[in-house]
DNA sequence: AGCGGAACCTGTCGGC
DNA sequence: TGCCGACAGGTTCCGC
């Protein structure tokens, strides 16, 4: 479900309520979501208090009183949601942590492909540590990523989707983002110059700055904390949009797939 | 090293 | 109504 976006409205919003709280105990529904061993994970989490809550990427880092820091991926349908501590067990619960006041948060997970892991240091975590440049990175230019991209000759969209390259971008703002930067999706990330990288970034902080202002994007599973939508939905130009009209050119909207995935563009804008 | 395709799992929707 | 395939805001693994 999330990218960028969504995961920082979730992170800001557990900020507001989650730090200073303690984990009384920890519930896992089904074992897979929790990498390693389930029993230590419980054990660890248990009694400790929950210190902040930060993005990095995709992901969600928990830091505890303990230093230990909980990872977590949202991947497709993953959210989190409070509870009563006596409300009955939803379908989708997958772990379930017993906070005070009587309160749960819940992971809920449709699709089961979301993770939840305990590390000691993030430098450990196989993605995490891999992630490449934050958007908003002060070292992310257009030389930097030219240089990135010299060697790779798949599509700049499906480039956008590398997490090693940048980190933070998934299906549907990288649509849009080349919509707006005027880019097509099926260009070779290497041809691409470097007036053209600098577009492509600026329009990239310009769709997300406004994404996050809208809270992010509620098309199917993406609800922000305690099911409550996004709004940025209303502002997509492309994607979802195949067969509808070009708002600046009145062409139609087309739907390519690349890398098993669906791209949207606008033929008349994007060269 | 770079790249494409399958796999992970569940639900929904459209066509026949 | 029922079945069947296609598709879904993501990542990882495997083989060339």
């Amino acid at each position: 479900m999330p990218e960028l976006p969504e995961i920082q409205t979730i992170v800001n919003e557990l900020e507001r309520v989650l730090p200073g709280k303690r984990i009384k105990s920890c519930r896992v529904l089904r074992d897979k979501m929790v990498q390693g061993d389930q029993h230590r994970f419980r054990q660890q989490v248990k009694n400790k208090n929950i210190r902040k809550i930060e993005r990095r990427g995709k992901y969600i880092v928990i830091t505890l009183s303990s230093s230990q820091m909980i990872i977590v991926h949202l991947r497709m349908t993953g959210k989190f949601i409070f509870q009563p501590l006596k409300s009955p067990a939803q379908k989708h619960d997958r772990v379930v942590f017993e906070l005070q006041n009587q309160q749960k948060l819940i992971f809920s997970d449709v699709r089961c492909f979301g993770t939840l892991e305990l590390v000691n240091d993030i430098n450990k975590h196989n993605g995490l540590s891999q992630l490449g440049f934050d958007p908003w990175s002060r070292q992310l230019t257009a030389g930097i990523l030219q240089k990135k991209l010299e060697n790779r000759q798949i599509p700049i969209k499906t480039a956008l989707l590398d997490q090693k390259l940048i980190a933070g971008l998934g299906n549907i703002y990288a649509s849009e983002i080349l919509f707006d930067a005027g880019i097509h999706p099926d260009i070779p990330a290497n041809q691409l110059k470097h007036e053209k990288l600098a577009s492509i970034i600026r329009s990239m902080r310009k769709i997300l700055r406004l994404a996050l202002k809208y809270n992010g994007t509620s098309i199917s599973d993406y609800r922000r904390i305690d099911e409550k939508q996004g709004m940025f939905q209303n502002f997509l130009k492309v994607y979802g949009k195949a067969d509808q009209k070009c708002i600046n050119c009145s062409s139609s909207i087309m739907k390519i797939t690349q890398n098993q995935r669906s791209t949207f563009l606008c033929p008349g804008c994007q060269k």
